[in-house]
RNA sequence: GUGUGUGUAGCUCAGCUGGAUAGAGCACUUGGCUACGGACCAAGGUGUCGGGGGUUCGAAUCCUCUCACGCACGCCA
């Protein structure tokens, strides 16, 4: 389906070419001044300079083209020469019918569907989710599902933290406190215990115990760097050990993001590149990429348009060991290897850019993807608290993501208990529902790159524009619409009437806009079109349910309108939430 | 130091590939409950768009200088 602005610019640009003007100068915007009309076109004053005319005459002429055109209701040409349009009810209503037809609503497919791999989440195993991997996860959830709305075939990957320093240091603390542990015993040749010889409870303990130390005690340090090389290098009983680390954080973690409603369709890691890392290195050296630099192995990715010194990318350490780089490009190598995507997105930390432009310049330069794979930094800013600083608990340490659920989850189910006289399960799975969503579009109405105030207050308030109130609103629009069929009366496309007032109309221009706004953020690959798109769309609903009486409506084919225009909101309203990854509950 | 990002109403944010009077929400004031769900709606005031200069018929938007703050800058990830 065409979207509404081509269609309508589609006319207007015919009309300057029926005036002898060239038809580019016809291409029709949204109105920035809704009290005038409703769209607009400016094409007469660009035109002006180069037919050498008054922009007015211009205006004029195609004003007086498009008079009769049953499109519109009216074209107006005004002052330095705008063109004013207005909408005639009956093409509105059409337009609407067609879309309440179509299975998307209007949206169409991208012309070539491309595979994308997606790297989203980003966690560390053996380290609970905190606040700051909050962001990771709920952009990236929205993403990959505007991508696969538009048609892509989209890849989402986890991409595991479990290959550095980090997983040295948990085998360093291990062996302090259970040096009898079989996995330290080098002389051990047989099977190792499937049993994990922790929880995760003391994963999570042992983690942070091992980190601090490490930071005071250059001993211990030593010996997590050479633990830390020793897994890479593939020695047995620590490879056993990463196994059970894995296991017991994976398990972990999946439950952690089924309770965000974000999942993955792989489970990699870090340490699944690995296995191909000797053979990228030694290609590299071998096709005179790398080169050693104070003991280290880099490769150069300068550019002589740089403004700026990009430092090397560096491939081995000094002692040998991988790191982020590594583990980076040898994840290239087997998302190219395995799936040939088209584009990978990266959804992480703004802060992590020069590391992503080094990886991407290198892989590049080096061949590990085609010259034609888009790579894609997709940072977002931090998360702040009300002081304008990263977000902390009371304590000034890091908040655990399930900690942060579970206070917004009970303050929603103050709120909703007491307005409310549903029973204990409905209200404690309704105000799940509703906390996420709050907490997902408190995110997501926000830019992605900027920084942003975590505002639990603003976010949880069912006015404004927060996901409380778009939920209110389309859980109002159910609750007619089921009181309309408990009458026994029934929804029904192609019962649209043309619009009789100025708040029906209108809700009707803003459905007309969702093929537009889903288009924007597919591009632009920004969720925050989609919120600000359903607030609008909300209001505009929340306008016309006051103004119009819907179940006492006596003219029924107006009334059977009425549900069809609610039907076709409700569709619109749920299917963009459900892009960005939150859902509405039946009562509230 | 170099690079990069941010700076829009009291607060939180849109708008930024140049267009007519810079928009929302919160907060504040007022009005609307015989409630198809008032968790709503309507009305009201608020701005040196950080500052200077420039390009343009026209600049929050583009260029330039400048101020403030954040962030990044080879052996952590």
């Amino acid at each position: 389906m065409k979207k509404i602005i081509d269609v309508i610019s589609a006319e207007v640009m015919s009309a300057f070419e029926k005036k002898g003007y060239d038809a580019n100068y016809g291409k029709v915007t949204l109105s920035n001044r809704p009290d005038l009309c409703e769209y607009q076109c400016n094409g007469a004053l660009a035109a002006a300079k180069v037919y050498k005319k008054a922009p007015f005459m211009i205006s004029d002429e195609v004003a007086e083209e498009l008079k009769s055109n049953s499109m519109f209701e009216s074209v107006e040409s005004v002052k330095p020469g705008f063109l004013n349009i207005i909408l005639s009810g009956e093409f509105v209503k059409n337009y609407i019918t067609d879309m309440e037809n179509d299975e998307k609503y209007g949206v169409e497919d991208v012309a070539d569907k491309r595979t994308v791999m997606l790297d989203f989440g980003g966690p560390n195993v053996a380290k609970p989710l905190h606040v700051g991997h909050l962001r990771s996860a709920i952009i990236g959830e929205s993403v990959k599902r505007i991508l696969r709305y538009k048609g892509d075939n989209v890849i989402g990957d986890v991409h595991l933290g479990d290959w550095g320093l980090q997983m040295g240091l948990i085998i360093t603390e291990l062996k302090l406190r259970k040096p009898e542990l079989v996995y330290f015993d080098d002389s051990y040749t047989g099977e190792y215990p499937t049993e994990a010889p922790f929880t995760i409870a003391e994963l999570e303990e042992i983690y942070p115990t091992a980190s601090a130390k490490s930071k005071e005690d250059p001993e211990y340090k030593d010996a997590a760097l050479k633990a830390t090389v020793e897994v890479q290098k593939g020695k047995p009983g620590y490879r056993a050990l990463l196994g059970h680390i894995l296991n017991v954080s994976v398990t972990d973690l999946k439950k952690n993001y089924e309770n965000l409603n974000v999942s993955f369709d792989l489970w990699k890691g870090e340490s699944d590149a690995d296995p191909y890392i000797p053979e990228m290195v030694e290609m590299m050296k071998r096709d005179g990429f790398a080169y050693e630099s104070d003991g280290a192995l880099v490769v150069d990715v300068k550019e002589e348009s740089d403004t700026k010194e990009i430092p090397p990318c560096m491939i081995l350490k000094s002692d040998g060991a991988a790191l982020y780089d590594t583990t980076d490009l040898a994840t290239l190598v087997w998302r190219e290897r395995d799936y040939k995507p088209s584009e990978v997105i990266y959804v992480v930390d703004k802060r992590q850019e020069l590391h992503f432009i080094q990886v991407f310049r290198c892989a590049k330069k080096t061949g590990i993807v085609n010259k034609d794979t888009k790579l894609t930094f997709l940072g977002f800013g931090t998360m702040n608290g009300k002081d304008g600083k990263p977000f902390k608990t009371r304590e000034g340490g890091v908040m655990r993501l399930e900690h942060l659920l579970a206070s917004i989850n009970e303050e929603m189910l103050k709120k909703i208990s007491e307005n409310n006289t549903m029973g204990e399960e409905e209200a404690k799975a309704t105000s799940k529902t509703v906390a996420l969503a709050a907490i997902k579009y408190g995110d997501l109405s926000n830019q992605a790159s900027k920084d942003y105030i975590f505002d639990i207050d603003r976010f949880t308030s069912f006015e404004g524009n927060t996901g409380p109130y778009i939920l209110y609103t389309i859980v109002r629009i159910k609750s007619i619409l089921s009181k309309y069929a408990a009458n026994g009366g029934k929804i029904e496309k192609g019962a649209l009437l043309a619009p009789k007032t100025d708040s029906e109309k209108e809700l009707m221009l803003a459905l007309t806009k969702y093929a537009p706004a889903i288009d924007v953020a597919y591009s632009e690959l920004a969720p925050h079109k989609i919120c600000a798109y359903i607030y609008e769309l909300s209001n505009a609903f929340n306008h016309f349910y006051h103004e119009t009486k819907i179940m006492g409506e006596e003219d029924k084919a107006r009334q059977s309108s009425y549900i069809a225009l609610l039907e076709l909101t409700r569709g619109v309203l749920e299917q963009c939430i459900d892009l960005l990854g939150f859902e509405a509950p039946e009562r509230m």
